[in-house]
DNA sequence: CAGGATCCATTTTGATACTG
DNA sequence: CAGTATCAAAATGGATCCTG
């Protein structure tokens, strides 16, 4: 392989952890992790209105590379977030599509799409304010 | 310095570019790059209830070492989503508290978080799944 | 078409030592 | 206490070639 989709360790604080024997943090924050993934939030993005192909989201996903899509497609079939389907046609066919549990994870996101494309202005100009007062 | 906090390029396809000489979707890939970053979610959780410092920080999240801190709180203020406050006393002290915007940013990430929090059982069995039918 | 395998460059992170 | 500086290790990503 060469990448690993595990997630970082993170130990939390015993005051922190909701749960002692149920669930810790953990778990959260590999799910975070790839919410955080760039490419992953794009190709469920992409996968919104219906199935599509390997190729097909390469093209619309522009500048990511072969070897990433397959990565980011893998984890996010690893989750149960897409599901992968192959036609044994020649030459092959594979679609990808969102399960339902893939669905309910756009909904947070877009929440948090919305939020980024409403405040960008902000960060942008408090990123500026930031870099003159700083590195100038 | 060592370390870039810029994002990623990412090249949308023009079909998807919500604005031509608006805003492309770079400036948001941006910003979800930030909450894709492992810490920074972290940083903005602990600080929910008022400001805390360096080493109260660092403690809670147990795991990050000192050098990741410094960087993750550098890039939230940068983006105006924490303030920081030097008490010019010996020793000295530094307060790190959200801004009106961090506070905001918090509900889309916590809706987030609660997602993976309730989720997190059926995607733990996803990936047992997948790497039983795969790996086995 | 849809990848798998390799190799290499860049980034990111951690450990450690030092400072006002 | 709250960092900065430096170095080494590890993760990540792209380019390229190959295959059913």
């Amino acid at each position: 392989m060469g990448t690993s989709l595990e997630p970082t360790h993170i130990d939390f604080p015993a005051e922190r952890r909701p749960d002692p024997n149920h669930s810790d943090c953990r778990s959260v924050a590999s799910i975070l992790a790839r919410v955080g993934d760039k490419w992953s939030v794009f190709v469920i993005m992409m996968l919104s209105d219906g199935p599509k192909r390997f190729n097909e989201l390469k093209r619309m996903i522009n500048g990511i590379s072969q070897r990433m899509l397959t990565l980011t497609l893998r984890g996010l079939e690893r989750d149960g977030l897409v599901t992968r389907t192959i036609f044994p046609t020649i030459p092959p066919r594979v679609d990808y599509e969102l399960t339902d549990l893939g669905r309910g994870l756009q909904q947070p996101v877009k929440a948090l799409g919305e939020w980024a494309m409403t405040h960008q202005d902000q960060i942008a100009a408090a990123r500026t304010r930031f870099d003159e007062r700083n590195g100038g």
